[in-house]
RNA sequence: GCGCGCUUAGCUCAGUGGUAGAGCACAUCCUUCACACGGAUGGGGUCGCAGGUUCGAACCCUGCAGCGCGCACCA
């Protein structure tokens, strides 16, 4: 055994484990192990991000999941990677080009020049993340890392569309969208935030074509938008205005164009709210385009894609910025003295959630997705069969599920998967043999047809559709996840669609797209599905309720088979972090100043099950504390010398001191304590109890009552009975650390030599049994019983000394009677523990006057010092005691004296109540004498 | 509007029906040969409010309030 230097310092020993543990292939997978399979897939971070608490919480829980199963026996494979996060990737390099003033829009490079430059900041800034993690110490199997937009991920992506398409569900249309006019693209639901917003509610009326004397008032929050009208609607119920439905209004702007529009009835309309009159802006509301649908109403979009005003918004508006528009609009409505009024009206209006900007409700060609095996997806959650840590997120997700909507899978971006399919426009009828087959008699115009290319090995997809009924002219698509079947088309005159694909239409595929899917690898085999996954809820809908319909949909099971969802961390006041608040600290300076050990134990210690996370530092600081005492006490039972007991086995219990017992009596409870709190992902719980064994019961109670043992004068056997039973406990408190703390954990098993040579901590297996197994439990309950009334006789006496004024370096000499025989064998250690310069057991011992004393499970105790006591701090001390034994009896004897509670209570519960009474009458009395003998 | 969660010591949180707990912070004492990143002792709580169930409620039920989250959304 080495030295051991006083303060632990976990730079090094950090560096240098996870340097040996990635040398030796600790963290590597093998699927042909005969050893049961245990796996995670990383929630892949996003390739340009950096590491922030959000991925020390959830990669630590991993990591503690991931060591755990592999010294409980499983064959761990534990997936890492990153994401290539199409919209805030490319965002983030656009920015970051124009800040250079390398560009000034992304189109001065053009879709390849803009690839090409997020492939370069990918392959220089990608892997930061990455390295930042193993800092961390997690134990990923990093031969296996992988990235979504990686040549094979590439291949099963494709490979999944074109099988949605032939399977119906996957289908292009011109919808309403949401749309980022900051991002330029189409988003899906998921993806935008509502956020309330003050604004004003504009009413203005318009005057009624056919009868001049009648005018409606019109609510609007969106007066920039009225160009775009093409109706004004009423509710067919409302008496005030059924009358007027076909009949028209003049619509104020723009100012060259005031053109009649009808009034049409529409159910939507809620008469209730504002006017009861909706003007009908198909192009721009929901809403608006779905009543138009109903009444054939024209679609006149106003806006550009940014989200400036077009020509279509007449010459007074068009350049405007639409929030400025609205302004400028009513402005133009005042001036009209139409404007009856304008008051301030808070709504909730919809953000993107990347751009941070108000999406607008766009009429654009998008793909779509109907989901597939849905119902799979929702039954295996609500059945249990997959199970949600904690489990109240299982009601979010089936409501999510319960109302599905399509998912539009489109992007308007270049760094992404692009859309696999071709597309060529009027084709007429020729001697194209692929086309004569898509034109079979069986699959007139629209059918899908899978044509077989011999010379390239690939598979394309076609439907056509005629341009126009009984027309020779027709539009041919075709689909293909082969670069083969892509060049074939591309030679052919087809055309790519140039957009690409939601990243999560990516990501949904990660559990399996990352073992090697379609083929059956032996990877897959082995680890699919995984075990748990770990994230957080944010982005249940995104990714989790995705995940498990592809799971099934391709693997015909689920992915996952629990989900722990983390909380989110938030900084001292409950604030989120961010960068703009600053109050998001680096877990790398974290790291530096206290060392990941100590990062990842205090964030496991606060971080509540399925509750956000309220980070203090302070908590790291208690980790760094916590390892430090670790350190120490593994320091002191080096200093003791002798020989190490290494290896497992059950303890022999010959001369083991009762203290020794109790608290190998206690690492057993504790080992059972674990397993239970493992198996309810509670890691707060865990290292609660980590924490409470080794601080409280180890150090504080056992390890200095073992100073009796080591003292010059001990027994040697005593001695080397405490020690055996130190290295028993201390070895297998190393191994239940370890997951939390591997570094030191595997620093210190070395230097203890609790391995063999060439062996790691890491890989040790969990022992099944206690170290007490096949000891008599009467045995152990007895010496638990004697040193509890040890621990707390010391306290007591502590606390007396303290009373009487005496300073923790004083010695005073004490007199215990003693309540039994078993008191004399372990008053050396009461004596230490209590600080007593000596203390005499004397059966027969009667208290002189003014002697001050303390009543405890070993016996009365009393303090030899007469004079120097300060008597009435000590009669106020024993007065209170009494006070509170008293009013214990009081409230003990009020149950028992009600026949209610002695009738219906459980027999155990009242016998309990009766010892409660003599327990604390025999208090009283000793106390009473106590303070008879003060004065 | 619907749903979910939270409310316990100054702070962060445990505590699923039977004696209210921990860590930190605070106060006092102690550098005693594992650790001052430490030890010892102590003070501190009508368990958000109001009802109900029960012999007994921090815990179960109902209502209310405050905070947070999710879904939906009316122009």
């Amino acid at each position: 055994m080495a030295e051991l230097s006083k303060a632990y310092a976990p730079g090094e020993v950090e560096e240098t484990w996870y340097a040996r543990w990635l040398e030796a292939g600790c963290f590597s997978a093998d699927p042909a192990s005969a050893r049961p399979g245990y796996s995670i897939v990383i929630p892949p971070p996003n390739v340009t991000g950096i590491l922030h608490l959000g991925h020390v919480l959830n990669n630590t829980i991993q990591d503690i999941l991931a060591r755990r199963a592999r010294m409980k026996g499983f064959e761990v494979m534990w997936l890492p990677g990153t994401d290539h996060a199409g919209i805030a990737t490319q965002n983030t390099v656009e920015k970051n080009l124009k800040k250079q003033g390398i560009i000034k829009h992304r189109d001065d490079l053009g879709r390849e020049g803009l690839v090409e430059k997020i492939w370069e900041w990918k392959e220089k800034y990608g892997g930061i993340i990455i390295q930042q993690l193993k800092q961390l110490g997690v134990s990923c199997d990093w031969s296996r890392e992988r990235f979504t937009l990686d040549p094979d991920y590439t291949r099963c992506v494709q490979r999944v569309f074109v099988d949605l398409y032939k399977k119906g569900q996957i289908y292009r249309g011109k919808r309403m969208v949401n749309w980022c006019p900051a991002s330029l693209t189409a988003l899906s639901d998921e993806e935008v935030i509502m956020k309330p917003q003050k604004g004003f509610m504009y009413y203005f009326k318009v005057q009624v074509v056919e009868d001049p004397d009648t005018w409606l008032t019109i609510a609007t929050t969106r007066p920039e938008t009225i160009p775009g009208d093409t109706a004004v609607a009423v509710n067919p119920k409302d008496e005030r205005y059924a009358h007027l439905i076909g009949k028209h209004i003049r619509r104020p702007l723009p100012l060259e164009n005031q053109a009649a529009i009808p009034i049409v009835g529409d159910e939507h309309v809620d008469f209730e709210f504002g006017t009861g009159v909706l003007k009908v802006t198909p192009a721009h509301d929901k809403a608006d385009f779905e009543i138009g649908q109903r009444h054939q109403l024209e679609v006149i979009d106003v806006l550009h894609p940014n989200g400036v005003l077009n020509d279509l918004a007449g010459k007074d508006l068009t350049g405007l910025d639409r929030f400025d528009g609205r302004k400028k609009a009513a402005a133009m409505l005042k001036e009209m003295e139409v404007l009856e009024k304008e008051e301030p009206h808070s709504n909730n209006v919809g953000f993107s959630e990347r751009a941070d900007v108000p999406i607008e409700p766009r009429l654009s060609e998008q793909w779509f997705l109907k989901y597939p095996s849905v119902d799979k997806a929702k039954a295996v959650v609500a059945s249990g069969e997959m199970k949600f840590y904690p489990d109240r997120w299982a009601k979010v997700y089936d409501h999510w599920m319960e109302n599905i909507q399509d998912w539009c899978i489109s992007r308007q971006l270049w760094w992404g998967h692009r859309i696999p399919v071709w597309t060529k426009k009027s084709l007429t009828i020729n001697s194209d043999e692929v086309f004569l087959s898509i034109h079979h008699p069986d699959n007139p115009q629209t059918g899908v047809v899978t044509y077989n290319f011999p010379e390239t090995n690939s598979e394309i997809v076609f439907t056509a559709s005629a341009v126009h009924p009984r027309s020779d002219e027709w539009d041919l698509t075709a689909l293909t996840d082969s670069k083969d079947g892509a060049a074939w088309l591309e030679s052919h005159g087809f055309t790519q669609d140039p957009d690409v694909l939601d990243t999560w239409f990516s990501s949904w595929l990660w559990p399996f797209a990352t073992m090697g899917w379609p083929e059956e690898t032996p990877t897959l085999k082995k680890f699919y599905p995984t075990t748990d996954l770990v994230t957080g809820p944010d982005i249940l809908f995104f990714w989790v309720a995705r995940m498990i319909m592809a799971g099934y949909e391709w693997m015909g099971e689920l992915p996952f088979k629990n989900v722990y969802f983390t909380g989110l961390i938030r900084d001292k006041q409950g604030r989120k972090m961010s960068k703009s608040l600053g109050n998001s600290p680096d877990p790398l300076d974290l790291i530096a100043k206290f060392g990941a050990d100590a990062l990842r134990f205090g964030i496991m210690r606060s971080a509540p099950l399925g509750l956000d996370l309220k980070f203090d530092e302070s908590s790291v600081e208690e980790g760094r504390n916590f390892a430090n005492k670790l350190w120490n006490a593994c320091r002191y039972r080096i200093m003791q010398g002798g020989e190490v007991q290494a290896g497992e086995g059950s303890l022999s219990t010959d001369g083991v001191s009762v203290f020794a017992l109790d608290i190998a009596a206690k690492l057993d409870q504790l080992s059972r304590d674990l397993e239970a709190a493992y198996q309810e992902y509670s890691f707060s719980q865990i290292t609660g109890l980590l924490y409470d064994f080794f601080w409280g019961n180890y150090c504080d109670r056992f390890l200095e009552a073992a100073k009796t043992d080591f003292a010059p004068d001990a027994d040697p056997a005593k001695k080397a009975g405490t020690l055996r039973v130190m290295d028993a406990v201390m070895r297998r408190l190393l191994i239940h650390l370890h997951p939390f703390m591997p570094h030191i954990t595997e620093e210190l098993w070395r230097t203890m030599d609790y391995g063999a040579e060439g062996t790691f901590l890491m890989q040790q297996p969990m022992p099944a049994t206690g170290v007490l197994e096949g000891v008599d439990p009467a045995l152990i309950s007895a010496a638990q019983t004697q040193a509890a009334a040890v621990y707390e006789s010391a306290s007591r006496v502590r606390n007396l000394k303290i009373m009487c004024d005496l300073a923790s370096n004083r010695t005073a000499d004490f007199i215990l009677k003693p309540v039994g025989p078993w008191v004399a064998p372990v008053s050396e250690t009461l004596r230490l523990l209590a600080q007593a310069g000596t203390l005499t057991v004397e059966p027969d011992f009667k208290a002189g006057k003014g002697m001050a004393g303390t009543v405890t499970d070993c016996g009365e105790i009393f303090l030899l010092l007469g004079g120097l006591v300060d008597v009435d701090a000590v009669r106020a001390r024993l007065t209170q005691e009494r006070k509170k034994a008293e009013e214990e009896i009081v409230k003990a004897q009020a149950k028992l004296s009600s026949e209610t509670f002695t009738a219906r209570a459980p027999a155990e519960v009242v016998e309990e109540h009766r010892q409660r009474v003599t327990d604390f009458t025999a208090r009283v009395a000793q106390l009473t004498e106590l303070l008879n003998n003060l004065t």
